[in-house]
DNA sequence: GCCAACGTTGGC
DNA sequence: GCCAACGTTGGC
């Protein structure tokens, strides 16, 4: 099993908003890297820090589960939707996703700042200057301890 | 293949 | 709104 960061921009999706759906393909994700991530790594069952960008503040919101195998992102043949890829064919799609099912919601945020401030967590990708990547690999004790944090118990 | 210009992300 | 980081694009 493989634990993993994935953020989001709660005016966009937030916590929220997964927990009302409770399953939400992840559209949109326009990063090769991002995407090597969903379509080569991720299993399903595998477990996802829910975290929010662009928020104030920022930070883990809660829990998301890797609900399928990879298949190719829907968007990019919609030539109406802002993820349209015009290079991309359905015989040879370009960007894959899978879907997350919501798990749980955090009693309290964790914000970033406590996250950088936490010395177990200074390997932690988001905690590193600059990251833009809206999905990365996290460790299992990285993880464990953010959920700790969070009060949720695995 | 290099690299300057440009666009995007996302914290602050 | 600013700006650092960094991915992408396109001219050469």
């Amino acid at each position: 099993m493989k634990y993993w960061l994935i953020k989001s921009e709660p005016d966009v999706f937030g916590i929220d908003d997964l927990q009302k759906v409770g399953r939400e393909p992840w559209t949109g994700v326009r990063n090769y890297q991002a995407r090597n991530f969903m379509w080569k790594d991720m299993k399903p069952g595998d477990l996802a820090i829910f975290y929010h960008s662009n928020a104030k503040p920022p930070g883990a919101t809660g829990i998301a589960r890797v609900a399928d195998d990879p298949y190719p992102d829907p968007t990019q043949f919609d030539e109406k939707s802002e993820y349209f890829d015009e290079k991309s064919t359905e015989q040879k799609p370009r960007w894959w996703l899978v879907d997350f099912e919501f798990v749980t919601k955090f009693a309290g945020m964790v914000t970033l700042e406590t996250l950088k401030a936490d010395p177990k967590l200074t390997e932690m990708v988001v905690c590193q200057k600059g990251t833009r990547l809206s999905i990365t690999p996290v460790s299992a004790a990285d993880f464990k301890h953010v959920c700790k944090l969070g009060g949720w118990k695995p």
